[in-house]
DNA sequence: CTGAAAGCGCTAACAT
DNA sequence: ATGTTAGCGCTTTCAG
């Protein structure tokens, strides 16, 4: 393991009895190319009792990769976002051997930009924006280098040609046919997207409840600020107004059912028997409530690998231009 | 920029009518090579036409060193503190132009793990263990193998030479005497840890009294259980048990202390006018709160340059070992 | 002060 | 089916 006593694919060579291409071949498993049962056994044989790993420094300068992509992200991204689409970016890296190198943007230079120089300098072979500030110019200066890059965002403002992003419609309108399967009634709405014309998730709400056939009323809406989460009265406020217990409530946030339990819980309001409760977010702690939440939830993990994938499109074939959308997905736990 | 027609030193000694030899002198500025300034004018000047940017992978090859070190860490790890931490670790990875390779610990077999093959095959040249859980037995492998590696963690079970670790005694003993000598008074303690032995929070808040002579009541004391911090009942109970408002509360954690600050508002509790607050802990909110939080924070920048600087001792001169702590710091804001 | 040349460890034509 | 060999782009002795 010692650094300067590593053994070399020459060393392999040696002591198998072959050439150093044949153990390239047996290693790599090089296509095309038939290698004899006995002469592959010795090969592996001898790699193995030298403990050798190759050198992939190496296997970088001759094949001309870096073997690792940049990620791009923004510092204000919560971990739990972070980690899962990092660990499906991680899935599409490992059957190519690729690592991840992380990239700061410190800069407000683009050209300066930490991933440019990394690409320059070959030390990585493209680009992954994971839910990260990305502006149009900065996007059109990778476009016109030629810079292989993918962004992987929720909602992104900017246009551009290499996209995953995402739709939450659908999921939204399966979490509000399930609740309505379940019990008669109406379904109102809590969060700081009340209201509001350009949020996809208040938007996938009314459509919802349309395609369900439910009323919708003013007083089954609340505007709960953002940071007001943890503040109960506001709860009062929409009970007291709408005069009885609804049969569900859909958050715009994890945050605010949870809140909306402790709530419950102090009023004797049992969920999901009295009021079930579902939620548009992503949380680590939603399996770990009580009860488990039911939540729409954004496909992380998916967005990851989908998008690592489609930067190894891009990377090869210089790909013209691909936008994917995912569905988010309603998870249907304990509250509904 | 395209990755095929990128300019190598060659082209820059052509263009430079020199010996790629030379280009390598005048670019990295090699010491006790002396180059005439002509030539060296030159040189730069070519370098900039032909937009010549070295490429890494082969420099890292003839240097032997992967030029780029593995960051290993825990999945639960908040975002802020990863960042934090990353960024210190940055700021000592750029003088030395040197990447950040992120590492997941996902096998439970020590040999398969991913840092350690990385090692192996040449892709980083050192790891550091940042919040990450690592258990005796792999430091034990670690230090076998001869692998170099930093461990930077507030609070690590396993014994380790190569770590750095804080310590926040200095810096609540600072925060309770601002208190004190802001308003006379008692000092109370709420959170998770009141009455743990082991807290280095609350054996910090008893030792700080005892050093400002100041008294010690079990009616200053409040235990608030993890996950309780948004009930506010619990503050009810504190200050009705108590009989009246103390010139100050520590609390262990900042959510507590923003739950207390809503609180106060609600009965209204002039903050710091009333009664003062501070909190031990990291968070990223603390100075947009109303008012601003006063708060014990763990060097986490610091943390990473140190501990970073460490790991190039290591990897330079293999060092025998080196245990750093650093201290936590006092954060004075609006809240005392 | 500068240049020629070797070589890091690997892969892939090409040759046998 | 396997070996020979050139060469990726850089740094660094060694010569001049």
């Amino acid at each position: 393991m010692n650094k300067n006593t590593r053994a070399s694919s020459k060393d392999v060579a040696r002591e198998a009895g072959v050439s150093q291409a044949t153990v390239s071949y047996v290693l790599n498993n090089a296509a095309g190319i038939k290698v004899k049962p006995e002469t592959r056994e010795a090969v592996l044989l001898a790699a193995k009792k030298l403990n050798y790993h190759p050198n992939l420094i190496a296997k970088s300068m001759r094949l001309k990769k870096a073997m690792s992509i940049g990620i791009v992200s923004d510092k204000s991204i919560s971990s739990f976002m972070f980690m899962n689409v990092l660990e499906g970016i991680k899935d599409a890296l490992i059957p190519r051997n690729y690592t991840m190198t992380l990239c700061f943007n410190r800069s407000q230079e683009i050209e300066d930009a930490e991933h440019i120089n990394y690409y320059r300098s070959n030390r990585i072979d493209g680009i992954i924006f994971a839910y990260a500030d990305i502006s149009q110019e900065h996007i059109d200066f990778l476009s016109e280098g030629n810079i292989p890059y993918v962004v992987i965002h929720t909602n992104i403002k900017a246009e551009t040609k290499h996209l995953v992003k995402t739709d939450m419609s659908k999921s939204i309108f399966e979490a509000v046919s399930d609740m309505k399967n379940k019990r008669e009634g109406t379904i109102g709405y809590m969060g700081r997207s009340v209201g509001n014309k350009d949020s996809p998730r208040f938007q996938g709400y009314i459509s919802a409840l349309e395609k369900c056939n439910l009323p919708m009323e003013d007083k089954l809406l609340i505007n709960i600020p953002a940071g007001e989460e943890n503040n109960l009265s506001y709860f009062d406020n929409y009970f007291n107004n709408l005069g009885y217990i609804p049969s569900a409530v859909l958050c715009d946030c994890a945050n605010l059912a949870f809140s909306l339990f402790k709530y419950s819980a102090e009023k004797g309001i049992k969920i999901p028997q009295d009021m079930a409760v579902a939620a548009i977010g992503t949380s680590n702690f939603a399996p770990r409530s009580n009860p488990s939440l039911s939540a729409i939830e954004a496909p992380l993990y998916e967005m990851g690998y989908t998008g690592c994938n489609m930067l190894f499109d891009v990377m090869k074939s210089n790909s013209e231009g691909n936008v994917v959308v995912l569905d988010w997905k309603y998870v249907e736990r304990e509250s509904t």
